[in-house]
RNA sequence: GCCGAAGUGGCGGAACUGGUAGACGCGCUGGACUCAAAAUCCAGUGAUGGCGACAUCGUGUGGGUUCGAGUCCCACCUUCGGUACCA
């Protein structure tokens, strides 16, 4: 009987569903355990087969744990709501909501296809009105709350505004960007209006003007994490720096207990230095230095006072300058006449720079003297202000006191600008300490002077708390997160707006507020959101008006885990009962990219539930696995036009100069060139970090095209031929197809036909980078078993790799061979009820410990192997007998579900094979009567030898020194020791 | 630059707490079956030397600790991730 994986895979997955088999009930007397994979966001190219590998290792983790017992959630569901389908709307007209359910539609497909244990009846989709309403409500109960320091937790705004009524905010400790103080008299004459603004500055979900990423390109602002490099995660458009009335939540009043939960989940070294370093704690001083009065051009006072934020008030005597970021609001007041047209020349040359270009050049320091003097409170020496855009808005108080000896840029910048350099700290005992160490002894530091640094900053701090000049403060790079997109596909915000602009929370039964229906989705003028096209659903009755900014995608994404736990509840987000019972998830699997954006706000949400009783957990997950990115091979054509100019030796210096003259460049960007000339290869120690395109430096001097040629037109030996090329060109597959194939390519003859050398590079599989591998493919060619486990047999699964299908066949060969087990050769079923031997347990056995130790650490890669090595070796003992058999069978499961049904109900089961017990190992089969010892001399092995297990150490000794080999070895040499590991290894030492 | 992870055959990768390096799989070589091929099965497969038993070398590089190091320590190199003027 043949193993034919499409005769028996799709019959038990239409069972397993009729059946109702994975079904999953919130009570049970068993054990719960909860595992979550990601959910992805239903895009339009479908899954490929990456997607699946986490999937695979949570499923198999799942199926394991149902069958040791286990009460298992493991549901799945999307991130409906997102930008693709918005921008796919705005070019087509379709719906979002028709794409989104048309993505949705395959991607359950597909999973279905992959035999995953899901829970589909607990689905949710972020984008479904009925799941929607509560990420709406948990908004509204982060809008009504404040942090309160002393209780250091979420309270109700009501118990603030009592507290103003009553005394002010004085004495309110909270998590503020409330800066000036008010008496109760003056809260109870604030407007509307005024105490609205107020509250702004304490409420957890708060609307504010505030500094932030606007990308043009996509119309909207974005998050922290949204912005990489200096352009939009997505799409890779440029982004600036704009002040814009946003929605914003205070996720910065959760850095501390962020940071420290860390300690108490189960996340990679590397996930938790990540978000440790997002977070950015550094303990340091708040401190004031007086500007004394100064004449200044736009009617400031003068007297103001300047707040700095510093790690190392230590080194206060070495303050030589200050230094303010452009946008800080003191810059126009203390600027003097005769340095205004300094500073606004600066402005504007700040103002030309994108976020880029700052990057870009970091080690270039630019800035401009304001005129103004601060006065350094312990010498009274007066200090020049400068302004620079080294110093960040958002960061500390966006304004440093400037310490050349002491810091790297600061030194950049007082050499370029010739300010003066005062040494503070005496490293000559520490040769090694770089200059940021906190090492050293203090000089030229008045009462400082001779203290270790950590003694003086200790010092200092109690003097400056002393004379009230400032405070010990911790500072976090963490920043409140933008909540505001000017989109159309995501959930509206349940606020309206009174008439004075006062914003006003919806009531609880008015959820969800549902998207209105729109036919175009491009933004509206004025930087505006689309939804200020639904002027009906805008505009009140009553002359309120509604909101039209769209909630940002972690949104959803936030408390998801927590829908699956009680998916249909139409009172709650889920019931207390459900959430007490499933408590948290055990095993949350997905990739790396989240660590910082939605792992960070569902840990802030979830504390925020905490703080209001409704989740009994401090952290969401306990354990988080990382699944690596399985990669795929793109085929690139390089093309590349050097115009070659007498002098550039820095470009051309490695190559021969009379060679070029018609170069093509083929190699891969961003790594060193490989350069064809007519004499043959170069290397070209140049590098290039564009990507496809024209691209001309700015001194001119060449110009690339990269292009990834579609996988299926490439030959074996990565070469593709002229026509196919040409073809591409024509049919306008790419957008630059102006190119002299004739000039500046260097064909290569083959059987008498051109082709050119293309270039693999081993990426993200995209589509746009024609290297997608659709696992329904493999699928049908293999089965779905065979792909569950060669995706698992590639490597760790936490590890990135590329994806070929290099073993797939023994793969393929295994399931074969295990299926081979149970059937003759004339196909009958010969499963016996014979007792097994000790052999054949031995071989169970091993498997059954190897297994499950290995699922317990996530090595699924080595657990296939196992399977591998007990059925090779059953296979050569000739095993027929179903106490061996049967409980393979059960191992299996969980890897290869399909073939494991099957073989389970020939076995003569009704019931599902999901159902039945893992099996348990038994230490007893596994012991051997005799051990194979190495016997090393020196530590290097000489032989190897047979022994009784159970022999004593002495004996041991005396059989080993007793060996002819050993005694060839130990010929004319003293016996100096000998070291015996009972059941491991003897080494002779002489 | 800083932080983190990793470097093992022709390839993917094993080796859990220091104890037989290279499990398992792919590929390759030889053989069986076949008219032949594919499939399948059997054997071999780190490198070098030797007919051979065997010997020497071998886990990025250089040092160290240890009876014994892929594993621990120090220095360095390379690759991949993260991060970027964070005061």
């Amino acid at each position: 009987m043949e193993y034919k994986p499409n005769d028996i895979e799709k019959k038990w997955r239409e069972w397993w569903k009729n059946n109702d088999v994975y079904r999953v009930e919130n009570d049970s007397p068993k054990p719960k355990y909860y595992v979550l994979d990601m959910f992805p966001y239903p895009s339009g190219s479908g899954l490929h087969v990456g997607h699946p590998l986490g999937y695979i290792g949570s499923d198999i983790v799942a199926r394991f744990k149902r069958m040791q017992g286990y009460n298992v959630l493991h549901p799945m569901g999307y991130d409906a709501f997102g930008l693709p389908a918005e921008q796919y709307a705005i070019q087509t007209g379709v719906h979002p909501a028709v794409s989104t359910a048309q993505n949705i539609q395959r991607y359950r497909e597909q999973l279905d296809n992959i035999g995953f244990s899901f829970d589909w009846s607990r689905e949710v989709q972020t984008s479904d009105p009925n799941y929607y309403k509560w990420t709406q409500w948990i908004f509204l109960q982060l809008f009504k709350h404040y942090y309160d320091r002393s209780f250091d937790k979420a309270m109700p705004i009501e118990g603030l505004v009592a507290q103003f009524e009553k005394e002010g905010n004085a004495n309110v400790e909270a998590a503020t960007s409330q800066e000036a103080f008010f008496t109760a008299e003056a809260w109870k004459a604030f407007s509307p209006k005024e105490k609205d603004d107020v509250l702004m500055n304490y409420r957890l979900a708060y609307r504010k003007t505030t500094y932030v990423w606007w990308c043009e390109a996509l119309g909207t602002v974005l998050a922290n994490d949204e912005v990489k490099d200096g352009v939009s995660e997505r799409g890779g458009y440029s982004v600036e720096r704009k002040p814009m009335l946003q929605w914003s939540l205070r996720i910065t009043a959760y850095a501390e207990r962020l940071l420290n939960g860390l300690q108490e989940v189960d996340f990679s070294e590397a996930m938790k230095k990540m978000q440790g370093n997002w977070i950015g704690r550094s303990e340091g001083a708040q401190m004031f230095f007086e500007i004394p009065s100064s004449p200044s051009p736009l009617g400031g006072a003068g007297g103001e006072r300047l707040e700095i934020f510093t790690t190392r008030p230590d080194t206060i005597f070495g303050a030589t300058f200050m230094v303010l970021a452009p946008e800080h609001v003191l810059v126009k007041q203390i600027t003097t006449p005769s340095q205004r047209q300094e500073i606004e020349a600066y402005l504007q040359y700040v103002n030309t720079r994108s976020e880029r270009d700052r990057m870009a050049e970091t080690k270039e320091v630019s800035g401009a003297f304001t005129g103004a003097y601060a006065v350094n409170p312990f010498n009274g020496e007066k200090i020049p202000i400068w302004i620079a855009e080294y110093v960040l808005k958002d960061y500390g108080t966006g304004a440093i006191m400037a310490v050349p000896a002491d810091d790297e840029r600061d030194m950049r910048f007082a050499k370029k600008f010739n300010l003066p350099i005062v040494e503070v700290i005496d490293k000559s005992m520490y040769p090694n300490a770089t200059i940021e160490d906190k090492l050293g002894k203090m000089i030229n530091s008045d009462f400082l002077n001779g203290m270790e640094v950590l003694d003086a900053i200790e010092a200092i701090l109690q003097k400056i708390e002393a004379m009230g000049i400032g405070k010990r403060r911790i500072n976090y790079k963490l920043r409140d997160a933008i909540y505001s997109r000017q989109r159309y596909w995501g959930e509206p915000f349940p606020i309206v707006y009174d008439p004075d602009g006062v914003a006003h929370a919806m009531s609880d039964d008015e959820l969800p507020l549902e998207l209105p229906e729109l036919d175009d989705f491009k933004p509206a003028s004025g930087g505006k959101a689309p939804l200020a096209r639904a002027e009906d659903w805008v505009h009140l009755p009553n002359g309120w008006t509604r909101e039209t900014d769209t909630m940002p995608g972690f949104a959803g994404s936030s408390w998801y885990f927590l829908r699956y736990m009680d998916a249909h509840n139409n009172e709650e987000f889920a019931s207390q009962k459900a959430i007490n019972y499933w408590q948290d998830v055990d095993l949350y699997v997905g990739g790396t990219e989240h660590a910082v954006g939605h792992l960070m706000y569902s840990r802030f949400w979830h504390k925020f539930l905490y703080d209001k009783g409704l989740v009994p957990t401090q952290e969401p997950y306990k354990k988080l696995l990382n699944q690596g990115m399985i990669q795929g091979v793109s085929m690139y054509f390089y093309y590349i036009e050097i115009q070659v100019r007498p002098n550039d030796s820095e470009i051309l210096s490695p190559m021969d100069r009379d060679d070029v003259d018609n170069i093509v460049i083929y190699g891969a960007f961003d790594s060193d060139f490989k350069i064809f000339t007519k004499s043959g290869l170069v290397k070209l120690n140049h590098r290039i970090f564009e990507f496809a395109g024209i691209q001309y430096l700015s001194n001119g001097y060449y110009k690339s095209i990269a292009w990834s040629i579609p996988v299926g037109l490439v030959e074996n030996d990565d070469t593709l031929e002229r026509s196919k090329l040409e073809n591409l060109v024509e049919s306008k597959f790419y957008e630059f197809p102006n190119i002299d194939l004739n000039r500046n390519v260097a064909w290569i003859e083959k059987n008498g036909k051109q082709y050119v050398q293309l270039v693999p590079q081993v990426e993200k599989m995209s589509k746009s980078k024609h290297n997608v591998i659709n696992p329904d493919d493999v699928v049908a060619f293999y089965g779905a078993d065979c792909f569950r486990l060669y995706e698992m047999v590639l490597g760790p699964i936490e590890q990135a790799k590329p994806w070929d299908t290099k073993g797939i066949d023994g793969v393929f060969k295994f399931l074969r061979k295990m299926w081979e087990l149970f059937f003759d050769n004339n196909g009958k079923f010969k499963v016996s009820d014979e007792a097994a031997n000790k052999d054949e347990l031995k071989v169970l056995h091993t498997c059954i410990k190897k297994v499950t130790e290995d699922i317990e650490r996530f090595s699924f890669n080595t657990c296939v192997s196992g399977f591998m090595i007990c059925v090779n070796d059953l296979r050569s003992m000739n095993c027929t007998k179903r106490s061996v058999l049967e409980p393979l069978v059960k191992m299996i499961a969980p890897f290869a579900p399909h073939i494991a049904e099957e073989l389970w109900h020939r076995l003569g089961h009704e019931d599902s094979v999901c159902k039945a017990d893992y099996p348990v190992f038994d230490e007893s089969y596994l012991f051997s009567d005799m051990v194979t010892y190495p016997v090393s001399i020196n530590g290097k092995k000489r032989d190897l030898v047979e022994l009784p297990a159970g022999m004593s150490v002495p004996e041991l000794e005396k059989l080993a020194l007793e060996l002819d080999s050993v005694k060839k070895w130990l010929e004319g040499m003293a016996v100096k020791k000998v070291i015996v590991v009972p059941g491991r290894m003897i080494n002779i030492v002489v």
